[in-house]
DNA sequence: CTTTACTCTGAATCATGGT
DNA sequence: CACCATGATTCAGAGTAAA
């Protein structure tokens, strides 16, 4: 209480020196408590996501899957965790200048509450955004949907503040001059950009990609805003801000986290000012799979294919599946399976009836991905 | 009252035929508490997004929810459509089978309280899916990203419910080979899917597109399945089951909206039987017992078995286990203890020498079950 | 040097049937 | 209900080793 009315009467230059470009130590809410009201511009807050996992998982090879299992993941139940969510957005609410955006990102485990204690505390939902994984870990044990995306939601401090900033005419240019979507492609963070210790193992399991970072901060800040980030972890906030000439703060509770998002943030060198567009994500992959051209109606349940002598014939199914005979598979191996090899094309391999020749079914792959490639940017 | 009494004392075959592949008209929880209990594979829900709901809501406890048609009150209005939301889900709970799920579907407007309500109820969430758009609506404004998709939830009923319908062969055979991820990309329904009236308006203002509902139940359910629509709309949930060979039900209040939904289910043809086959793996195969294939003589005790490199060797005994030096147990067991894991399927494992090469016991056992069939048949 | 093959890993709420 | 044996299941990308 004391640290609070001392920062209190502080001007507000000192004040802000203590705190700018540096990493509190400690509990989130506590350490949001003790800075000034209205004083920053925008939060990204990744929080912990609560997945209650139950034993083990082994991909079909057998080797273990490292989970996100870490104390700080934990919690009792969802009432615990909704108190938690509504302590720490309270304290960054205050935190947050009345023109302020928050982000939050978080899957399916979390995000549904976070969402709505969003919205029961007063913030304003501008966006949902899905980061769609170009490399997602896959569904091991075929029960489910891979799940390869995760959601940010994007909000402003209040139903009425309009002044936000959003730089909607730098990511329309940076995205071939048509208005940034709601869904971003990007690949988890690996490589180079994760942070690793001696022994080689990742010292944050759960670092994001600072391409996501740096788009939203390029979309939602100007330079020399104030970022804040109430779970700093491994610092990509702080990273990405430096280089992008945004000043930060961060919050953590673990010292080995601080210590290495220092050492990481320190390496950084700021852009030069003109330097400063919006970083691209990666191109949508052209990929259309068979069953598209079912939902498309471009192809019919029911319907016939052949092989370009006419050899064989086979017939689409309404679950995307050929089938001759008992048999049925995917167009490539049931292309493999007739012609009694390992692996066939079947997009150029299989053919439909048109003007009473056959054409390959490739040529109705063109014609889908032409109506795919509007949304793929 | 009493109409629940009637129901419910009637035999289950006269019941289903009083509500199968029928439009319930009526409020959404007043109709599914006149279904009964457990009798619906699958439900698809598209509740109202509006927050501003025009005043026919209602809490569990049927009392109706007031204050939300005077001035806009963000917190009475979420806290009604958090009564609306619990409600509805709760009377669709009692109707679904135990192994059944449950999708639905919204936009940041209301999936996030949905989405939490779900989790409070004891839904136990599987996947949340983006349905991406390829036309999606511009932001007219630029102040805001294009909201360019939106987000589906699928359910199954209990965090122990692990038997649900998951045809997850079929669609990823139907995907290039690859596994289905948790992004769709579709096109939103207009041309000639759109149902309008004799002034080319629109029917309904949130028609979706039958191909998104195609693939949630190619994938969550099987062929003769139930499928339950609680905000029935235009019947585009109708018109899929009814083309793909499920049967529907559906709820509506408006007469509107019911007799359009009728006009286009009724001119909807079920896709022939074989068509309609889903793609199941190896998952839906009998079982086959080891010792069989030396019940049957496909496999001799005394028979050398080998990994496919042939770095280790067991042989088999009579009782249908492998040996290895003083070492014995199931095919698994002892392909699991040669390399030092947990676990092994010993079916793909193990190989067998013929004409000079090894072939994985795997294709004995498809052999057996061949065998199985014809004295099946 | 290039090319190919193999290994490793990432926010994961990841089984079923019989006794 | 618990317990146990069976046996089904992975994509993209980076890094390393082999050819």
């Amino acid at each position: 209480m004391s640290a609070v009315r001392a920062l209190a009467d502080l001007s507000p230059a000192v004040r802000q020196s203590e705190w700018l470009d540096t990493i509190l130590k400690g509990d989130c809410v506590s350490a949001l408590e003790r800075l000034p009201e209205k004083s920053v511009d925008v939060i990204f807050a990744d929080p912990p996501y609560n997945l209650q996992l139950d034993g083990d998982l082994h991909r079909p090879d057998q080797s273990k899957v490292d989970a996100v299992d870490d104390a700080w993941d934990q919690f009792e139940s969802f009432e615990a965790y909704d108190a938690f969510t509504r302590a720490w957005l309270l304290a960054a609410r205050r935190v947050l200048k009345p023109n302020g955006t928050i982000w939050v990102i978080g899957s399916y485990h979390n995000i549904f509450r976070v969402g709505a204690k969003l919205q029961d505390l007063g913030f304003w939902i501008l966006n949902d955004i899905v980061w769609r994984k170009t490399n997602p870990m896959p569904n091991f044990r075929g029960r489910r949907f891979q799940n390869a995306h995760e959601t940010m939601i994007w909000a402003s401090r209040d139903q009425k503040s309009k002044g936000y900033t959003f730089n909607y005419e730098a990511l329309k240019a940076s995205n071939d001059d048509v208005q940034m979507r709601s869904d971003w492609l990007f690949p988890i963070c690996t490589g180079g950009e994760r942070l690793k210790n001696e022994n080689g193992d990742k010292i944050h399991p759960t670092q994001k990609p600072e391409a996501l970072v740096a788009r939203i901060l390029m979309a939602s800040t100007q330079p020399g805003d104030i970022v804040l980030d109430p779970f700093f972890g491994s610092g990509t906030t702080g990273a990405v801000a430096k280089r992008l000439g945004r000043h930060f703060v961060g919050i953590e509770r673990e010292q080995a986290y601080i210590d290495a998002a220092r050492k990481r943030i320190d390496a950084v060198t700021t852009l030069d000012r003109a330097d400063l567009t919006v970083l691209s994500g990666k191109r949508a992959e052209p990929r259309v799979a068979f069953v598209s051209l079912i939902d498309t109606g471009l192809m019919k349940p029911g319907a016939t294919l052949y092989d370009a002598r006419k050899r064989f014939a086979a017939k689409v199914r309404a679950d995307g599946t050929l089938a001759i005979g008992e048999a049925a598979g995917s167009i490539h191996k049931m292309g493999a399976r007739v012609q009694g090899l390992d692996a066939c094309n079947g997009w150029t391999f299989w053919h439909y009836e048109r003007n009473g020749g056959l054409t390959p079914i490739d040529e109705l792959r063109r014609i889908a991905r032409l109506g795919m490639e509007r949304a793929g940017a």
